[in-house]
DNA sequence: AGATAAGTGCTTTTT
DNA sequence: GCACTTATCT
């Protein structure tokens, strides 16, 4: 999706850079050269001091080539580069912008070899990683069942925590993770096994992507010293969500020239169960002496009433930059809060909001409904379809993580990647009669070999696996090798090699698989039409293996929806809706142990940070904030106590600063013995 | 290896 | 109270 519009109307004036911006965007984008910090609360225009940065560089002679740009989402980094190249009349193609990780990948594949890989590896999703890292239990000595070990997933999130705030697994044994000390000599050595396991099978996990790039440069000081050479600017987006392994990487990239502009928000920092330390933000003067700092602290989004109540609601935060967000907007209506009886209730109310919305002109995606967890949203999901209010959820599964597109994709890796040991055991276990056990046999017969011609099967499925060698066969024949150069300039005339193989694995034998094994056969095969689709947009198979790793649910659906025309309500998760705005926001489930989330209270450190997380739902709101919580709620999820209790986040902000629509549980006070469902039958009048 | 039965544990956020 | 995991049997 290129961003048609812009792209068509560059301008060919220069900026005027003082009319249009305030001054303190002017300040930070036009900032002299040296280390810069930019303090940008919610709303304040911090992507739009971005990207009138980057083309404020290239109007001053900065190559793009030259400049880097990481962002948290691939679809933040594509909004920037296309909105800055409406801006400028000069192509700024070169610059690398993307995520940590996708820059991690880029890096990786061009520099493979330092790091023992071959160009082609494979990127292991979650799944993936579990898998392998189980694969190597039995290796590391440790018994297949044992009992009192812990599980391959908490291994590997130990695993990745070390990784991701840089300490050893011997420190994090010692502290926060000293449940798992008993197991230390086992878990060193499972350590070391997995590590060249995953070398082995030319296979990084999420992690490998920022900490190779850097053990590269520590081995190499030649290749880290050309990466600083070629980023004179480097510029990072939520600052305040960087783990010390990004931080790591930043300041490696920006260790010669130290142009980095930092932008973030303390309050905002969400990310700190994956080893983000917002500390990172207020530290980085420290690191960077002559640092500037800039404050943008006026917000464009929401209205005062909505502001204010954020704002209200953050002061409770200990452990912030104090900052005076100001409002532009006009007056609007206070943020209204909603006590329903029960979730089913709350779901009815949030429907009926929407209805009135739209009765009101408002558009379904200029509304959003967003919770502390998928989990939550199940029942007003339901409501939704029921009431068929058009609705977009970006689920809890990620779209490239359901089962039969890592099935399809598990042959085209195996064609790629002869190596890839999770791939080719997905691929055989699709086989009737071929579990862990026999794959494993196959896969020891197969290893590492560009034609399996020798391995010898059981007579059962030998035509099962015929046809699957054949397959592989013609995919390698066929699978353009990856670009070693990357891709500069992507060589357009391979694409759709990936979507051909796609389209013989369906033909040839996925498809039939499809409908003996699920009942939605349809919807899974139009899920694989829609990739291959989405495939041709790649110059090689690798490229997109690579990127499909990478890729959020939110990319997917922005990809699946792109065609779908008609408007929808967005429902998700308050991290999703990080960045985002709407004109409507209701923010549900509001309740302790739902929001602030049980799990995620046993310090005062977690408990500020779900308050960050309440901050930046509330700050999505550009006019119409509602806050919902149930009072009664049944079934799992409530702990044995079906009252609930309203959220201390509610609790402690100013009553005046909100327009209370329903009192709490009326008719349990013994007020009145009034219906539960009275409220809601003419719920209009309390509107 | 796969189906059925019993048992466990667990309800979060994402690249 | 449910979904997922593990044990046992065929």
């Amino acid at each position: 999706m290129k961003h048609r519009d812009q792209a068509h109307h560059r301008r060919t004036s220069r900026i005027d850079y003082e009319k249009e911006l305030n001054p303190e965007q002017h300040a930070a984008v036009t900032a002299p050269p040296g280390p810069a910090l930019v303090i940008a609360g919610a709303g304040s225009g911090k992507t739009r001091a971005l990207t009138y940065r980057v083309a404020y560089l290239v109007e001053n002679d900065v190559p793009p080539e030259r400049i880097l740009l990481l962002t948290f989402t691939n679809k933040a980094a594509k909004e920037m580069l296309g909105r800055a190249e409406s801006l400028i009349p000069v192509s700024i193609s070169g610059l690398w912008g993307g995520t940590f990780h996708s820059v991690g990948n880029r890096l990786l594949r061009r520099y493979a070899r330092e790091a023992g890989l071959q160009p082609d590896f494979t990127i292991l999703d979650a799944g993936d990683t579990k898998e392998l890292l189980g694969n190597c239990f039995q290796e590391a000595g440790i018994p297949p069942k044992s009992k009192d070990f812990p599980k391959p997933e908490v291994v590997q999130g130990l695993f990745s925590f070390s990784a991701n705030t840089r300490q050893t697994i011997e420190t994090l044994l010692a502290g926060q993770f000293s449940h798992l000390q008993q197991f230390s000599v086992n878990l060193h050595h499972l350590a070391a096994v997995f590590k060249a396991r995953k070398k082995r099978a030319n296979a990084v996990d999420y992690d490998d992507l920022l900490s190779l790039p850097l053990e590269i440069f520590n081995a190499h000081p030649e290749i880290l010293k050309s990466c600083q050479e070629r980023w004179l600017y480097v510029l990072v987006d939520e600052y305040q969500d960087t783990n010390a392994l990004q931080a790591g990487l930043v300041d490696a990239f920006a260790g010669l020239h130290k142009n980095v502009m930092a932008v973030g928000d303390d309050a905002q920092s969400i990310y700190s169960w994956r080893g983000a330390n917002f500390a990172n933000i207020f530290s980085f003067p420290e690191r960077y002496p002559g640092t500037q700092v800039f404050r943008l602290e006026t917000n464009y989004r929401s209205t005062p009433e909505i502001l204010s109540l954020a704002n209200a609601s953050i002061t409770n935060n200990e452990k912030q930059f104090p900052k005076k967000l100001r409002s532009v907007k006009r007056s609007g209506s206070r943020p209204k809060l909603v006590c329903a009886d029960d979730s089913s209730r709350q779901a009815q109310f949030i429907t009926e909001q929407i209805r009135e919305l739209q009765r009101d002109g408002v558009r379904p995606d200029q509304i959003a409904v967003l919770y502390r967890a998928h989990s939550h949203a199940l029942e007003l999901q339901m409501e939704m379809m029921r009431q068929e209010i058009p609705f977009q959820i970006t689920s809890g599964v990620q779209f490239f993580e359901q089962a039969h597109i890592k099935d399809a994709t598990a042959f085209l890796k195996i064609a790629i990647n002869p190596f890839d040991e999770v791939a080719f055991k997905r691929m055989t276990q699709l086989m009737p009669g071929v579990g862990p056990k026999a794959a494993e046999q196959l896969w020891k017969q197969a290893e590492g070999r560009e034609s399996w011609d020798a391995v010898a099967v059981k007579p059962k499925f030998a035509s099962e696996w015929q046809s699957f060698a054949d397959l592989v066969t013609s995919m390698r024949s066929r699978a353009t090798p990856a670009d070693d150069a990357v891709n500069e300039t992507a060589p357009e005339d391979f694409s759709g090699d990936a979507a051909e193989m796609i389209g013989s694995i369906v033909d040839e034998f996925y498809a039939n698989y499809l409908t003996l094994h699920y009942d939605n056969h349809e919807q899974r095969l139009e899920d694989l039409r829609q990739l291959q689709v989405f495939s041709k947009q790649f110059a090689n198979t690798s490229d997109f293996l690579g990127q499909l790793a990478l890729m959020t649910n939110m990319e997917a659906e922005q990809n699946r929806s792109a065609k779908q025309h008609q408007p929808r309500v967005r429902l998700s998760t308050v991290h999703q809706a990080k960045g985002l705005e709407w004109k409507a926001v209701f923010v549900m489930m509001l309740c302790e142990g739902t929001f602030p989330l049980g799990r995620c209270m046993g310090s005062a450190e977690q408990i500020e940070e779900e308050r960050r997380l309440f901050y930046v739902a509330m700050t999505r709101a550009e006019e119409n904030l509602y806050l919902l919580y149930p009072s009664f709620r049944a079934g799992r999820g409530s702990y044995g106590d079906p009252f609930q209790k309203k959220s201390r986040f509610i609790m402690e902000l100013p009553p005046d600063l909100m327009d209370v629509t329903a009192q709490p549980n009326q008719w349990e006070d013994g007020e009145s013995g009034e219906e539960p469902g009275k409220f809601f039958k003419g719920s209009r009048h309390w509107l």
